[in-house]
DNA sequence: ATGGCTATTGATAATAGA
């Protein structure tokens, strides 16, 4: 057991603020569109990235018994909330943690799409945004109903002073320098400004967007679609994001994207984005 | 305007993704 992070100075804007001496933490986000059919390009990843505690998955596409065992046999710490055929979040682990919510609160959409762990001390929220745009005026409606759960869940926790990042599929662009021009339609789910609103109250709780924070300008893309040759164009989209809890940001010391992983064979339509705390 | 890619499933055509 480490011992509790020490208080060096006190509450400041937010009373979750302190600064503290945390050990250092390394964790990525990757919606891999179905860990049956891309497993082998996780383990590959983890391989090449051993620097990295923890991943979290998106659309994992199976149930709990269908994720691959490989993982666990390797001797790593798996948490998975699936489904069938769509949706699932998981997390892979290299250090032991713990499930402390499976799906949000309030939130009474049944898909599998929110798993939060605790790992050291830190918590970790795993989410997989509903797109938005299939399912009419219900359809998107969750998509907000989703936010709202977010950002309710978001002040529960920065009430308990507990360090986070929510990490994952977001589904939004959070502005015009998040997509590339022609990538999207104006009335796309991921781009309206109902669905930039609802992002900027999650963030007003408190929270800072890791890439944003640290590469104010600038285009930074986490998804090209396969259609149109769309990674050979460039035309892509930021909608994986990790926002931190104050105590998180202020030990934010890089935010990557491993653009490679597009270029792979048979490659997920994502990108890993990888998140370094001090 | 349409289709274009890729995954899933009480498939082999439909649905969802973004």
């Amino acid at each position: 057991m480490r011992p509790p992070p020490v208080a060096v100075a006190p509450a400041s804007l937010w009373p979750e603020i302190t600064i503290v001496t945390d050990a250092a933490l390394c964790f990525a986000t990757w919606n891999i569109n179905s860990i049956r059919a891309r497993a082998h390009l996780v383990h590959d990843w983890l391989d090449r990235n051993p620097e990295c505690t923890l991943l979290a998955l998106q659309e994992i596409k199976c149930e709990e018994h269908q994720f691959p065992s490989s993982f666990a046999e390797a001797g790593l710490h798996v948490a998975i909330l699936g489904q069938k055929a769509y949706n699932g979040v998981a997390f892979i682990s290299r250090r032991p943690i713990s499930v402390t919510m499976q799906g949000l609160p309030g939130v009474t959409d049944p898909a599998s799409r929110y798993i939060e762990v605790e790992c050291d001390g830190f918590r970790l929220g795993n989410l997989y945004l509903p797109n938005g745009n299939s399912g009419g005026d219900e359809g998107y409606a969750r998509k907000i109903a989703f936010f709202d759960g977010l950002t309710e869940r978001s002040r529960t926790l920065l009430a308990q002073k507990i360090p986070f990042a929510f990490i994952g599929d977001y589904n939004v662009c959070p502005t015009d320098a998040d997509l590339a021009p022609g990538a999207l339609s104006a009335q796309d789910a991921l781009v309206r400004p109902e669905t930039r609103s609802a992002f900027r109250r999650l963030l007003w709780t408190g929270l800072t967007d890791a890439l944003r924070a640290l590469h104010p300008s600038g285009p930074y893309y986490t998804f090209w679609d396969y259609q149109s040759a769309a990674f050979q164009r460039n035309s892509g989209i930021r909608i994986d994001h990790a926002l931190l809890s104050p105590r998180a940001a202020e030990r934010l010391k890089s935010v990557s994207i491993d653009r490679d992983e597009r270029a792979r064979e048979k490659c997920s339509d994502h990108v890993p984005v990888i998140i370094k705390l001090a």
